[in-house]
DNA sequence: AAACTCATGTAAAGTGTTACATGATTAT
DNA sequence: ATAATCATGTAACACTTTACATGAGTTT
């Protein structure tokens, strides 16, 4: 159920209606906790039901401007320290490698060489982010490490496939000049 | 729907039952792709349905035996390279990172250092699987490159979480001391 | 006989995605 | 006037988790 610390996150920098926190989550949690417009609407009224959130005003089409409830605020801390972060996140990509033996290995080749790329390219994206990346509040520190952790993790992954490659490379040639 | 995929991959390996499948996926899939009793036994039944997998014999305790269809196969074949993958995984733990500000500095460094020890205790636990990892069939290879995954990962994970515990200390001797 | 393993299934609740629906206000 | 943006909500479907339920065969 993080969607709803995400909420209550984003509630700390100050009072926003469920249009605001749309958004909000665009420019900011996009590539960490993407939640489309049905979820962030549904949980706000849920969150608003168990009183960790209250709507402070109401504005003109209807808008209604949550802030953040001290109860709110204790179950966000007490998650963030004290609930231990679920472990083994689910990868595709993995998956698609168990069984690649399944396609040629051309095919197979192809395969690793677009995940490079592809993390390549996502490299690249976050670097841009990093040279415009400004700001000193909490968010701005704190999403500073969230973006290190990207650039990390894309060169990681970038390096990775272009090793795996190498190693299907080589292991056919060692097929087509058997001992 | 990359269950189903999982399913098909390991039928690839030979006949098995929906408690067979259940054991492999333990071994093999639990840090890619977790799969529960419930989901397997009632996706099975559902890959019957639809042609892509037979039910070859019935044993014991109403054991049933499947085997990959051909219709499975191209399944899994169309989907290993014709399928674009999705992208944004959710990362529980750095959606926290986010909004480690709202906790005092102290716990969100142990915060840090606890998901550093962590990735430092999978990479450990993994290097030891990658000594013991024999097998030459394709299911072992490609296991290998997985595995090689995770090892990046998890020391990547390690490195970055020492590295963001000494920035917020940085961050704090400056607020220490200032200008 | 009791305990364990093998073997499959159903049901309920939670979470997430996509599509549909509606209407008010602001900008061109 | 028209279009764009603001603003919220509902409904259907898919996937995952947890718990419940049952029974056959095997080992001690």
């Amino acid at each position: 159920m993080s969607l709803r610390h995400a909420l209550l996150g984003l509630l700390t920098a100050g009072p926003a209606s469920g249009y605001d926190l749309l958004k909000l989550f665009e420019i900011s949690l996009a590539n960490v906790w993407p939640a489309t417009q049905s979820q962030v609407y549904a949980e706000l009224n849920r969150l608003a039901d168990a009183g960790l959130v209250k709507v402070a005003a109401e504005g003109p089409r209807g808008r209604k401007e949550y802030v953040l409830d001290e109860r709110g605020l204790a179950e966000l801390r007490h998650w963030l320290t004290d609930v231990p972060p679920a472990g083994n996140p689910r990868n595709e990509m993995l998956l698609r490698v168990f069984f690649l033996g399944q396609v040629e290995p051309d095919r197979a080749r192809a395969f690793l060489r677009a995940q490079g790329e592809r993390a390549a390219a996502q490299h690249e994206r976050l670097n841009a982010i990093r040279e415009v990346a400004a700001g000193d509040d909490d968010l701005a520190v704190y999403g500073r490490l969230a973006l290190e952790w990207g650039l990390r993790a894309s060169a990681m992954q970038r390096d990775w496939a272009e090793w795996a490659e190498e190693q299907l490379a080589e292991a056919a040639a060692a097929r087509a000049r058997p001992a």
